[in-house]
DNA sequence: TTATTGGGATTCTGGCCGGA
DNA sequence: TCCGGCCAGAATCCCAATAA
């Protein structure tokens, strides 16, 4: 980058002396002394003028406490869980009556100068992290004109709404590329192809580190798969790749070429970042895909982030270890108690755990955060007309995916006469003042994303109704008209979810819209 | 004195290899 | 299949020399 900025400095001469070419003039002019360079003195390498935040340094013995675990860290998940600790101890930092302030400040100076084995692997959960929007590194500061040298720290439910941005996205991607294929049959590869291209698109744009893309793509294709059921790890790799081949990315002929395995090589350090941040699940004894035997692991999404961000960057025992600290707090109530039920979205257990109000509860998680008036999260309130199927007084004739044909998904009429109240993207809060939130998002640039006010995901549901009537030619159950009321939180009811989540004849499980 | 350039030091990244 | 280690080269930072 020397000759760029060489270049750019370059630019900015005077026209008089950026006539002059500069080799003519250091021949003419040139010392007949000899150049004698002052010998280098070592210094301290000074990271660019981070942002003075007293309070964010660690005290030392802590911050000696995280160095001595950087270098006993014997895996990707032992990093990645000590970073995850050294960006979470900051935000303790901040601690006060109000919270903390997102995004925090973080010298990556800290990180970079440490003397510890592994250092390397550092910089690959750094950029699986600022794949999944839990940081972003700042090397160059455009509002202060200076170097960056220091990371933005998000936070849980930040990286949750980018998740949930994200899913939500892919789930548009796919629709749209469904509809411009109209009755045409595509393959799943031309289907992972659609999605990469955007995503490979927007790397170009952000020139993104390679791991960050793959991060992103990884999840993309993650989000595509039916939520319940696991996804062997090399088919999802293999996936990855013939995408990428597909859209002319990745160019190698065989599955054991060098390209392919640096993506199967990458595919393990996103999975293995994921895993410590209990973002994903893996197994080693796959529950499908019966026909994979010789595939060891499996991996699944971890939905209950989304509706309990607090188990992310949980370990799995940590979760016992949470419910054991807090269990004497009042404002979590019974929701503490089913927290351990968090395993899946299955219907059954949506059931137990929206009978808890589930969002009072996680407003009082992120009471102060202003993270509560966001668009992702936030009551939906469905009317009786809206749950009614089309046909009036038959089943709803919406199946779940390939997985489980035989499963019908049902609204029973006596919960769909009363109104229920889940985490959807369908309805919203009434806005508070969310600056953090719209900084966040503008750091991650997902700010434009953010569907306007009164718009939030309707054109995303509209497109879902056109798709529908294009593949089944019929009207969307839910084409009657939505008035979203005020919810009496005590009179909330649960009905089944599962019938807005896949649609009937989604021959390759996708899950499209899992929040609509 | 300031702007520009050269270049050493350091960080960052992608890729490959081999062992468990 | 999975993952840690290693390497090479690109990118970046920052100081010193030098011209204007």
């Amino acid at each position: 980058m020397k000759t760029q900025r060489t270049h750019r400095r370059k630019l900015s001469f005077a026209s008089s002396k950026d006539a002059a070419p500069v080799a003519t003039v250091k021949v003419e002019c040139a010392p007949e002394r000899p150049i004698k360079r002052r010998k280098r003195q070592s210094y301290r390498r000074c990271v660019s003028p981070v942002p003075i935040r007293l309070e964010n340094s660690l005290p030392a013995a802590m911050w000696g406490n995280i160095q001595e675990q950087f270098a006993a860290a014997k895996s990707l998940g032992d990093i990645t869980r000590i970073v995850l600790q050294f960006f979470t101890a900051h935000e303790s930092l901040q601690g006060s009556s109000t919270g903390p302030v997102f995004p925090i400040f973080v010298p990556s100076s800290g990180i970079y100068k440490m003397k510890v084995p592994r250092k390397r692997r550092i910089y690959d959960v750094l950029h699986v992290l600022e794949g999944i929007g839990v940081i972003k590194r700042v090397r160059y500061d455009d509002r202060r004109r200076t170097n960056g040298g220091y990371f933005l720290y998000y936070g849980k439910a930040a990286v949750v709404q980018y998740l949930a941005e994200m899913k939500s996205n892919s789930a548009q991607v796919m629709a749209n590329f469904r509809k411009s294929r109209r009755s045409k049959r595509t393959s799943i590869v031309e289907e992972d192809s659609a999605l990469m291209r955007v995503f490979e698109d927007q790397a170009a744009a952000g020139k993104w580190p390679c791991l960050v893309n793959m991060t992103v793509c990884f999840l993309g294709l993650l989000f595509q798969q039916d939520c319940q059921y696991e996804v062997g790890l090399p088919t999802l790799s293999a996936r990855l790749g013939e995408a990428k081949k597909f859209i002319g990315t990745l160019l190698s002929n065989s599955s054991t070429e060098a390209p392919y395995r640096d993506v199967h090589r990458r595919v393990y350090d996103v999975v293995s970042v994921l895993v410590s941040c209990n973002m994903i699940s893996t197994s080693s004894a796959p529950s499908s895909e019966p026909m994979d035997k010789g595939l060891r692991k499996f991996i699944r999404f971890n939905y209950d982030i989304f509706t309990d961000p607090r188990i992310l960057f949980a370990a799995s025992d940590s979760v016992e270890q949470w419910v054991g600290e807090t269990s004497d707090e009042s404002m979590f109530g019974d929701m503490v108690t089913s927290l351990c039920d968090l395993k899946s979205p299955k219907p059954e257990v949506l059931d137990d755990r929206m009978a808890s109000t589930p969002l009072t509860y996680w407003q009082s998680l992120h009471k102060g955060t202003s993270l509560t008036g966001s668009t992702v999260f936030s009551p939906v309130t469905i009317l009786q007309s809206e749950l009614l199927p089309y046909n009036e007084g038959k089943e709803v004739g919406l199946q779940r995916g390939s997985s489980s044909p035989g499963t019908v998904a049902r609204c029973r009429p006596e919960e769909a006469a009363r109104v229920q109240d889940f985490f959807s993207p369908l309805g919203r809060l009434p806005k508070e003042n969310n600056d953090w939130c719209v900084e966040s998002l503008k750091q991650l640039g997902l700010y434009d994303a953010l569907p306007a006010d009164d718009k939030i995901d309707w054109e995303l549901n509209k497109q879902l109704k056109e798709n529908y009537r294009e593949m089944w030619g019929c009207q969307y159950p839910g084409t009657a008209s939505v008035e979203l009321q005020p919810v009496d939180r005590m009179k909330v009811r649960v009905v089944d979810l599962e019938c807005y989540e896949v649609l009937d004849g989604d021959v390759i499980g996708n899950t499209a819209n899992f929040f609509c």
